[in-house]
DNA sequence: ATGCAGGCGCGCA
DNA sequence: TGCGCGCCTGCA
């Protein structure tokens, strides 16, 4: 994997060539992240872009050469490179997942699934938006998460050159801080339109401005067990979207979530299996879940 | 129109 | 301890 910088007029980018395993499309658009948007018409095979670690940035690839707009070459290191996994072996997680899971399913979805990466998001912005995601449906999570940044988040200045590569319906504000939500209140959350999850949301952000709660310690927590059990003394924070919180905000490969989706898929093809979990799976159960569930909701299982 | 969308809390045996 | 129901809202 090959590294280069360069500039076009005031805006810098970054050029990956040879990162194995990783396809932009797949990896945006398998639901795990709320805030990036197709760029449909692109002069890239494809890219995508928005908003991640209060910068403006996106992520372009034509065969296997990815292009990072709006990128130093110390951002990439710093932020690009964890955020998008790049630092992962993937073929060595992909054996490993065949190694627990024998039989075609799994090697289809795999297949199927070939190149998706799980993000390394920010902890707090996984677990706000998580808690939205709950009893809802993707267009609107994401309408919600806008609308909260545009509420309370920083505006983002960037290059003129940048433009192109942006998305409409992009904001271009940062997820907003524990503290900007606790100022808006129960009532200001509500009134987003986060419906009967804005108690839930404002009982988060009280326990992380107050210290009582911290996802840097939960984040370094030894066992994924205990630092879902720590997410779930959040009000409206359950095992499903404490594991999307391990998993999308900590790397935790292990946390396993089961939603609709998954569940469809254990009774399908694993319905032989009388305890079906995340322990089947192996250490990567969380990768190998988000195999299964992109085959299952974007392939229908066929 | 009614059910549903990547759940969870609460009340009730 | 376990299970079923109601929930904000928008969309088909």
């Amino acid at each position: 994997m090959n590294i280069f910088e360069g500039q076009e007029g005031n805006m810098p980018f970054v050029e990956v060539v040879g990162a194995d395993r990783f396809d932009i499309g797949r990896t945006f658009d398998c639901g795990q992240c709320f805030r990036f948007e197709k760029i449909v018409c692109s002069k890239h095979e494809c890219e995508y872009s928005g908003v991640a670690f209060g910068r403006a940035v996106s992520f372009a690839s034509d065969g296997d050469t990815l292009r990072i707009y709006n990128s130093t070459r110390e951002d990439f290191e710093r932020i690009w490179r964890p955020f998008l996994s790049l630092d992962v072996d993937y073929s060595e997680i992909d054996g490993d997942i065949l190694l627990h899971s024998r039989g075609t399913v799994m090697e289809n979805a795999c297949a199927y699934g070939q190149g998706i990466r799980i993000l390394r998001q920010d902890a707090f912005e996984a677990l706000i938006s998580f808690i939205i995601s709950q009893n809802n449906n993707i267009p609107r999570i994401k309408k919600i998460i806008e609308a909260i940044c545009l509420t309370c988040g920083n505006k983002i200045d960037i290059p003129e050159e940048m433009r192109p590569h942006l998305s409409e319906v992009s904001s271009l504000c940062s997820f907003p801080d524990a503290h900007a939500l606790e100022q808006l209140g129960e009532q200001g959350l509500y009134e987003l339109k986060t419906g009967f999850r804005a108690k839930y949301i404002y009982d988060a952000v009280t326990k992380i401005s107050s210290g009582e709660l911290s996802l840097v310690d939960i984040g370094a927590l030894d066992s994924t067990q205990e630092c879902i059990e720590a997410l779930c003394r959040v009000k409206g924070v359950g095992p499903k979207v404490a594991s999307c919180i391990a998993l999308f905000g900590m790397a935790r490969y292990d946390a396993f979530p089961i939603d609709v989706w998954i569940k469809r898929v254990a009774e399908k093809y694993f319905s032989e299996c009388e305890d079906f979990s995340g322990e089947m799976f192996g250490k990567y159960a969380g990768i190998a879940q988000q195999y299964l569930f992109y085959y299952e909701r974007y392939l229908g299982g066929e």
